[in-house]
DNA sequence: CCGATGATGCGCT
DNA sequence: GCGCATCATCGGG
């Protein structure tokens, strides 16, 4: 796929007027683009996970915890969360109203543009490109917190509206290196059943011929 | 191939 | 100093 010049981004409101879960299902298959300084990058969304806010264990805000580094969570819905972890960035789209600290890690992609930039960013071969957070944010050349804040209406990170692919299955389950208590049901994690780009699938349950789209 | 383990940088949530 | 919404490597099967 060519890079796309001016292309019609999700608004605001696909991110508030409706449960963050539900959200994050309906992110599966939509275009993520990053006009990065040295060309365009990106690919299909495979994995997201929903994080609930102040009642939710697992997430940063759990409790009212609201500092320096989270702040962006607290913004309005469709702004840009960075975070660092253990020297990796993750890339979070802030969910709900204002102060209403909720959110979606974007954690895998299939790649789609500027996959030749994705691998000189990170060059590993195969399905390691981009399966992950950490991974997705170092093919797409960003090492910092600097586009923190901004509306994804208006920053070079975009999701797409259009060109959106659609999940065969959506596989739901337990979130990736949250440790909370047994009592709070973890089922918060939205994957492109048999996507070979999703986080720590294990090789025989890929759908290589279709990778788990309908189109 | 798959699960376990240690390295890692950043912000103190 | 420590905790962490992770990653790459190692070794058993």
């Amino acid at each position: 796929m060519n890079p796309i010049e001016n292309p019609q981004v999700l608004p605001a409101s696909f991110f508030t007027g409706r449960p963050t879960t539900t959200i994050a299902a309906d992110l599966l298959g939509k275009l993520l683009l990053y006009n990065s300084p040295a060309g365009q990058v990106g690919g299909y969304i495979v994995e997201a996970e929903a994080y609930l806010g102040t009642l939710d264990p697992g997430a940063h805000a759990f409790a009212g915890r609201h500092g320096k580094a989270n702040d962006p969570l607290y913004g309005a819905p469709g702004t840009v969360y960075i975070y660092a972890i253990r020297g990796f960035y993750a890339f979070d789209v802030v969910t709900q109203a204002a102060d209403e600290p909720q959110g979606i890690l974007i954690r895998a992609i299939q790649p789609a543009i500027g996959e030749d930039l994705m691998l000189r960013n990170r060059p590993r071969g195969g399905f390691e490109l981009t399966s992950g957070p950490g991974k997705l944010m170092q093919a797409f050349g960003i090492h910092d917190t600097a586009m923190n804040y901004q509306p994804l209406t208006e920053s070079n990170l975009k999701i797409c509206r259009d060109f959106a692919k659609t999940p065969a299955t959506i596989q739901q389950g337990e979130r990736i290196g949250v440790r909370i208590g047994k009592d709070w049901q973890d089922n918060f994690r939205y994957v492109v059943k048999g996507n070979p780009y999703v986080s720590k699938i294990r090789k025989r349950e890929t759908d290589l011929e279709n990778d788990g789209w309908l189109n």
